[in-house]
RNA sequence: GGAGAGUUGCCGGAGUGGUCGAACGGGGCGGUCUCGAAAACCGUUGUACGCCUCGCGUACCCAGGGUUCGAAUCCCUGACUCUCCGCCA
C-alpha cells in the first residue's frame, strides 16, 4: 500500500508507475475521493465533539433539577444529522481503501523501463556447460532415470502436474532439505514452517489480493486460498504487530509447495517440469529496518547464487524492467539458470523488496531506537524452487550414457552415491 | 460436530448506560537518594487521523451492525482463544 499522503503529495509519481507497471489504478478518484473524505471527516469531528461536550453536560443540568427537554431536543436532531454524515464518511472510506489496494508499488529509481525485454543482466556465474557427446533434456534423462511421470500425474490431477518417481523423488527431496540446511547453517537463517491454506486477509497484506485471486486455488466453502508462495504466510506471520528494537532484523526460510492456476499461460514454456500448477520451493523472508534493505537485497541475491554455485550451475542475475515487476515490488532481480538440455536460461529466483508497501498493507511496525513506531522492511526471494533447479541440475550433470553424476555437495543427501 | 467460558492499554487485571482513553498492580523510561547499584519515594509511559500544528479536536476497550440525547458498558451477527465431550492423522 502506499502512503495516501504520498499519493496526495506527488500524484504524477504515482500516475507514472501505474502506467509503468501497466497497472489500472484510478489516481485522480483517489485524491477525489480522499479531499470528500477528509472534508466529512472535518464536519464528523465538529459535530461529535458539540455532541460530546453537550452529553456531558446532561447529567449536570439533571442533577441541579433543570428542564433539560430543549436540550435534548437539539440533540436528537443533532444525532440525526451525526448519523447520516457518518454513513457517507464510511462509504467514502470504504471506496478509497478499495481503491487504494489496487495502486501498486513505485518501481525503484534506476529500475529500467519497458518490458520483459529490457530486462538487464548485471552478471553471470560459470559458463555454458559444453559436451562433447549429444545431450538429452529432462524428459529423455527422466524416462531413461525414472525420474518423474507426467502421464499418470495428468490422470489424477491434469495437465500441469507432476508425479516424481524413484529416485527423482528422493532427488527432490535432497534438494529441498539442502536447499533448506544451506541456508540455515551458512546464511543464518531461521526456519519457519508456516499454513499452505490462509485467509483472503492474508493474502490482500502481501499483494496478491485484489489483483491475482483468478490465479490462484480458492476453496469456495470456507473462502480461503492455497499459497502461491510461503512468501504469503511467512510476511503475514507478523502482520498487525508493533515489533521491539531488538527483533531486528528477522531472516526465515521456509519451505512450502506452491501452487499457481497458472490462468492463460498455457502452451508457454510447459514442457516437462518448466511450469506446473504445484510445486516446491524454500523461500528466503526478511524483516529489516528501512534503512539497510537495499543491502539486504543485494546480499539475498547471494544467498540464493550460493546455491547454484555449490551446484555448479551456470546462471545469470538480472534486473527487472517495471512492466516486468511485480505488483507490490520495487526492485525484482531474477536468477536465470543454465539448462543445456532444454538450451534455455530458466527463472529459479526471484528476489524483492517490497520497501514498506507490504508492511502498509499488512501493518507490520517497529518501535526504532527512538521509541516511534514505523513500517518496518520487507524482502522476499526464492532459494530455490525445485523443478527448474530439478531440470538444470539433470541436464548440466547429465553423462554421455544418460546417467546423472550428483554434484558433490549433494552427495550427503543421497546416501553419498556419486551417480544418481 | 456438541456444550460452556472468555477476548480491555507493553503485561496482569478492574470497570454493566453519562466528565472512562479507561481504576489498581507489574514492567519500561526519567528523576531524588547513592561512590555505584538495590530498596524507597516522585514523575512519566498507546495508536491513528484531522486542523486554526509545540496546542486542540476526533476515532479506537476482538470485528461488523443495532438501541440511546449519550455505549468499554445493553441487543444482534461473526471471528478468534480456552475447557469438556464426540470424531480423527
Amino acid at each position: 500500500m502506499i502512503d495516501i499522503k504520498y499519493i496526495r503529495n506527488s500524484p504524477d509519481m504515482l500516475r507514472e508507475a501505474v502506467k509503468n507497471k501497466k497497472e489500472k489504478a484510478d489516481i485522480d478518484r483517489i485524491l477525489e475521493i480522499d479531499e470528500l473524505r477528509r472534508k466529512l471527516q472535518y464536519d464528523f469531528d465538529n459535530l461529535r465533539a458539540d455532541q460530546k461536550k453537550t452529553s456531558s453536560e446532561i447529567p449536570q443540568l439533571k442533577k441541579a433539577g433543570k428542564d433539560v427537554s430543549e436540550v435534548m431536543e437539539r440533540m436528537k436532531s443533532l444525532a440525526d444529522e451525526l448519523k447520516s454524515i457518518s454513513t457517507e464518511l464510511s462509504e467514502s472510506g470504504n471506496e478509497l481503501d478499495s481503491l487504494l489496494l489496487t495502486v501498486p508499488n513505485i518501481p525503484a529509481e534506476g529500475v529500467p523501463l519497458g518490458g520483459e525485454e529490457n530486462n538487464l543482466q548485471v552478471r553471470q556465474w560459470g559458463e555454458a556447460k559444453k559436451f562433447n557427446f549429444q545431450t538429452r533434456d529432462q524428459v529423455e534423462l527422466a524416462e531413461i532415470n525414472d525420474l518423474f511421470d507426467l502421464k499418470r500425474a495428468a490422470k489424477m490431477s491434469g495437465s500441469g502436474f507432476i508425479t516424481y518417481t524413484g529416485k527423482g523423488a528422493a532427488l527432490e527431496r535432497a534438494l529441498i532439505n539442502f536447499f533448506l540446511d544451506f541456508h540455515i547453517k551458512k546464511h543464518n537463517y531461521e526456519e519457519i514452517s508456516a499454513p499452505f491454506i490462509v485467509n483472503r486477509e492474508t493474502m490482500t497484506g502481501t499483494g496478491q489480493l485484489p489483483k491475482l485471486e483468478n490465479d490462484m486455488y480458492h476453496i469456495d466453502q470456507d473462502d480461503m486460498f492455497l499459497i502461491p508462495t510461503s512468501e504469503v504466510s511467512v510476511t503475514n506471520f507478523y502482520a498487525g504487530e508493533i515489533l521491539p528494537y531488538s527483533l531486528l532484523p528477522k531472516k526465515f526460510a521456509s519451505y512450502s509447495p506452491c501452487f499457481r492456476r497458472e490462468a492463460g499461460s498455457y502452451g508457454k514454456d510447459n514442457k516437462g517440469l518448466q511450469r506446473v500448477h504445484q510445486f516446491n520451493k524454500v523461500e528466503m523472508v526478511r524483516f529489516v529496518q528501512p534503512e539497510t534493505s537495499y543491502d539486504v537485497l543485494d546480499e539475498m541475491v547471494h544467498d540464493a547464487e550460493d546455491i547454484l554455485q555449490a551446484l555448479g550451475l551456470h546462471y545469470r542475475v538480472v534486473v527487472l524492467a517495471t512492466g516486468d515487476l511485480s505488483f507490490a515490488s520495487a526492485k525484482t532481480f531474477d536468477l536465470e539458470v543454465w539448462a543445456p538440455g532444454t538450451g534455455k536460461y530458466l527463472e529459479v529466483s526471484s528476489v524483492s523488496n517490497f520497501l514498506d508497501f507490504q508492511a502498509r498493507r499488512a501493518n507490520i511496525r517497529f518501535r526504532d531506537n527512538d521509541g516511534k513506531v514505523k513500517y518496518l522492511h520487507t524482502l522476499n526471494g526464492s532459494g530455490l524452487a525445485t523443478p527448474r533447479s530439478f531440470i538444470a541440475l539433470i541436464e548440466t550433470w547429465q553423462n554421455e550414457d544418460g546417467t546423472i553424476t550428483i554434484p558433490e555437495a549433494l552427495r550427503p543427501y543421497l546416501g553419498n552415491r556419486e551417480i544418481l
